[in-house]
DNA sequence: AAATATTGTGTGTATTTTACACATTTAAGA
DNA sequence: TCTTAAATGTGTAAAATACACACAATATTT
């Protein structure tokens, strides 16, 4: 009995300790759409170890706050855009990712309609980087938007995700065209459309697209309710 | 003496209140599967608040351990396995999930073929639930469990995973009860055959079961290095 | 008015999924 | 050893889905 308690409060002081030592953040991989390239939203690191290179938007989770709101705050700050797309994706923990000491960091996926903010980013500390460009990052940063970019290739194929990406009425062209963007792949046009109309998830909103150099396609929005209603929830076995 | 226990933990409390840190846990959703049933191990809470409540398995992520080197220690701490399958699936934040402080924690989920340990499980301490029944756990334990079991059934269909519950050489008819144990569904038993033998990862051990009191089914093992030459990468837009 | 660029549409074929039934094999028990 | 019980092993037809593929219509630009 005596060393039970003994032993718990070693356990105890242990715990103090980890508490003492360990950080976290989240950091988000901002994607975006323009000129019918992927884009992820990038800002110059302020840690000299890592000067010049580029880094996720992050920061450190405040001790009376959920890690969603975590993130969002970040969003809010940077984007200045509410009501966004933004799921956890994977928590990195490597002993010595983070050059000042034990920083674990909750990553962060955000879909956001680059036109709805134009806004911050003239601090020209941020900027919107072609997924295909990616090189080194700072950090384990380049890992974290892999992992990301990744697990929103797989999602798109299985939930209307995509569609945060474009504006609320689109034609299918800019939607055939976002879906090759993020997969890296072509797809048969009329097979597209086909798939899509089948669905039965697009609503014809009667109006057509401006400003192109060419017959303009109708446009479309994505009815969200029949969606939750229809989904399907079964996709079968298959590896 | 108990009455000192708890004084310590209220300085140690508001230490780590004055300190504003997060501590850092694991917590693993270890399943089995057994007489038919999809089976999750837990523990009886050693928190007051949770007295008689049942609880994952979990612990503080020490200073200097990787994340997934945290779970694999409270698996070989628990069940005394190596090398079993281990993933991390998401992490949990809210910030009053944890009692006596902050403690945002990492949910791994496991998958462990049950006849391989039998165990450190005798400290009658722990136990395997059928997943079918459980209702309150400890803490938010019930949300990490019902979040790693969704994930669970999702990862199944796309991936060989179930495989791990089972011995390395099974009947199909096994494979199926499996299936049907983790998805909850019934399904078509030839309809099953030709789809994994059209997959082409099963091979014929020539062996048959024993101790079945009934005919014997053939066993097969699953060739996952075939598998991983050969896996799907393109599943197609559909939801 | 001609040239350009993109939209919108349909069909045939191959592949995959689903529903469904019966004879065979083994173990257990009379 | 014969009978019973229980599960194995196998095939086919119909339906749904995926895929490859071409041409006429429309708007813009010059």
């Amino acid at each position: 009995m005596e060393k039970k308690n003994i032993k718990t409060l070693q356990t105890i002081q242990s715990e103090v300790e980890s508490i003492n030592r360990i950080a976290l953040s989240v950091d988000c991989v901002i994607f975006g759409f323009d000129e019918n390239k992927l884009k992820v939203l990038l800002i110059r690191s302020d840690i000299t170890k890592y000067k010049g290179k580029w880094s996720l938007l992050g920061d450190l989770v405040k001790p009376e706050e959920g890690l969603d709101a975590a993130a969002y705050r970040i969003l809010k700050q940077r984007t200045g855009m509410d009501d966004v797309y933004l799921e956890q994706v994977h928590t990195f923990g490597d002993v010595d990712r983070h050059p000042v000491g034990r920083v674990v960091t909750i990553a962060y996926c955000s879909l956001i309609n680059i036109q709805h903010h134009e806004l911050k980013i003239h601090d020209n500390e941020l900027h919107w980087h072609g997924v295909e460009s990616i090189r080194a990052l700072a950090f384990d940063h380049r890992k974290i938007f892999t992992t990301c970019l990744q697990q929103l290739q797989k999602r798109v194929q299985e939930h209307p995700l995509a569609l945060k990406l474009l504006p609320n009425k689109f034609s299918l062209r800019e939607l055939q065209n976002l879906y090759e963007a993020i997969l890296s792949i072509k797809l048969d046009r009329r097979n597209f459309r086909k798939k899509f109309f089948a669905m039965d998830f697009l609503v014809d909103v009667d109006e057509i697209e401006k400003n192109v150099p060419h017959r303009p396609g109708k446009l479309y929005k994505f009815d969200y309710n029949k969606y939750e209603r229809k989904k399907k929830k079964w996709s079968g076995i298959d590896f």
